[in-house]
DNA sequence: GATGAATGAGTTTTCATTCAT
DNA sequence: GATGAATGAAAACTCATTCAT
């Protein structure tokens, strides 16, 4: 349940790197060239959308030949997929994590909390997640394996948390499943929405984020916390 | 507060209509003929995404001549800002206009937050947020517009609800606003984000929406209730 | 029997050119237009071949646009196909016209012969036919077209008419339509052949034809002649 | 007269063999490789055409590199030419050598005919004629080696044949060259041309080859044969 | 004032050829 | 000497926009 299982996905992505550096790869086999291509498109869609940037504009972020970009990547789409895949599982692997420390239920809650936010509402990953928003209605298996194994696994794993905590007894909450859905919302409740919509507020958001978060950890813990969960509260 | 602002937008919408009904428009100044032109770029739009939508689905699910879109519209961007500022307006005022309701707080809470739910999770209005945001860096002022006459008009007159209830003792929250926005997005809790990646879950949204909201309500009064807001909770 | 039937082709090729000249055509229907794409397409393709001309050339040849050339034909492929359908027809009829005259049989199959070979045989009709013939393997059903309308119903005709002859007594052939095929092979003997390898040899051609063809009319004669139809002949 | 010329072609073909046979070929000197290679090109071209196979089709059939195909053939022309030279040797010299048998002059030409028939017109050669006819704009010599090695050989061949038996009082043609053209056209009378333009008629090449040879055979007799030549003909 | 045929810049993709390994 | 990954010019085709009718 806490093992990663990245092998859930279709995509297998970078073929198996030779452990021995191989003086010569196979065609689309270069792992180092892979990701040059992958760092190319991730700028070129990253700052235009998918449709608005051309393959040229890939091409010439990567540095690399157009015709290269084809022995990787069969066309535009698989390119586009290759990359959110790759960044994807990136991005929720350290957060997920946090759940796993030794720490009291209110400083996990609140650090895991912070840790998503921050990631979910940064420019880089709100403008990915705008892409992929974008593309769903042309490519839906990508949106549904970005919402897999991105908030649906959160979902899943603040979920066992909070039925050990109900275990424990500083926990009340009659579905823990609601709970977990519902606190991963607060986290970034009026910040991530409004970044989806809209440009970055200055220097606003990383305040925001804490006082959204700790907002976030003191409804739940009044409505379900008990016992030493409640220290702390006025009530 | 509560008046409406739209002269806060630049998109003014319909050319000064004739003081006296003119027999003829001047260019572009048929609001018919600008209607027929708005609900074939909704069908085209909704359709296919901006980028893949043409003009010419466009002018066919609008059955006029290029011409005549270019007449009323700069360019193909004008007419999408034009048609997301039409539709956004409709869309949230019927929402807004049950916070005006006399009811208990529960009940309003209840009808507000499903009816707000409802719209947001619907496929239509699904298709229309992901083109939007898709498109945000392309024309971050229509995202912005949409957000500040969408969820963040929401959050103002929620915010004010709220106000008044602690006025008059039966809430106690500390920030209006903080549980404005939290309750906001407590009621899609999981299904408007999930929405947003995912195709429909064939039938399970109606069901998911009003457990939602109903977890959403007892979670906010459970933490902050009082008085006759606490009715109905066990503890 | 001695109809036309253009009908029988699926190519309907122009679109029904209204009488009086409209001042407006619907889109891909003006014949000019047409006529003059299909001019550019012919001076590309003979020059090129199919796969080596490339749209751009046509465009140039044509003096139109790029995108004109895709309101009148949907692709390339179409395009050559109407192309050819358009210059087949109008090759093959005066030459089969030239059956139907009131001469004696011999300078009738002489005045034919002559003018088929030299049609068939001129340059650009060469070019052509080796065009149609490289692209056989990719338009099958062009080739068969082609070779139905044009050599197949000379067959056809040429059958009948030496069946006729049999009727008179003026010919003894036991199989008109294996003489009729031979005879349309002997016109050209030697000079087709070579002229579908090879480039033209300087002014040879005409001289061939004449003397290629009295040979096949005598040697025809000799064979199957009878009566005034053996006139001439030594023997 | 019979003695072979390749020598009159600038395509030497294979580079000169080292008198001692080497344990090291120079590079693009080893014979096996060089018909690896055109072994591949042939299966390739067959297939697709000379602009359709890719020099990554060649490749693959052959099993070699595609730099080793460089280093053999300066570009796909040259390859294309080599490949065509290559089998059109082969081709032609079976059939020729019938005319070289010691048969009775109605049988030799039966066997001859039948022959050349079959191999011009079985569907393997009937794809390679079409390649090259479509070809010949952009590799004029290549047709011309083509005709005059092929078709241009018979009809030297079959002249002289003729010559002879006319010397022999067995036949009593005006012109031995005018009359081998005409029954090399007429051995595949009817088949040769459709076949160039149509795909084969399931099964129907085999009996026509023969009726149409038996045909052609007894056509020219019967114009020309005299004495024991005649034998058989009604007349 | 409305129309829609024409435009041509721009898109994705292919493939003959080269040259570092 | 052989290899095959990389190249980039060129291809077919699309579509937002214009302007003569």
């Amino acid at each position: 349940m806490t093992a990663p299982d990245p092998e859930t996905d279709p995509e297998a992505g970078t073929p198996p790197a030779d452990a021995a550096p191989a003086r010569r790869h196979a065609a689309g086999a270069d792992p180092a060239k892979r990701a040059q291509i992958l760092e190319g498109a991730a700028r070129a869609f990253l700052e235009k959308g998918f449709d608005a940037a051309s393959m040229e504009d890939v091409r010439r972020a990567a540095g690399v030949s157009k015709g290269t970009i084809y022995v990787y990547f069969a066309d535009k789409v698989e390119l586009f997929e290759a990359l959110v895949a790759d960044k994807r599982d990136r991005m929720f692997a350290d957060v997920i994590s946090l759940l796993e420390e030794d720490l009291p239920l209110r400083a996990k809650l609140t650090r895991f909390g912070e840790a998503l936010s921050r990631v979910l509402c940064s420019e880089d990953v709100i403008r990915a997640q705008r892409i992929v928003i974008g593309a769903v209605a042309r490519m839906p298996g990508m949106g549904e394996r970005f919402y897999r194994v991105g908030p649906s696994r959160m979902h899943d794993r603040l979920a066992a948390l909070f039925e050990a905590e109900v275990a424990a007894g500083r926990l009340a909450v009659p579905d823990a499943r609601m709970a977990a859905v519902q606190f991963i919302e607060l986290v970034s409740a009026g910040v991530w929405r409004r970044r989806l919509f809209c440009g970055p507020h200055a220097g606003v958001e990383e305040a925001e984020i804490v006082r959204t978060v700790a907002s976030a950890v003191e409804l739940l813990l009044r409505a379900w916390g008990r016992g030493e969960a409640r220290q702390g509260l006025d009530d």
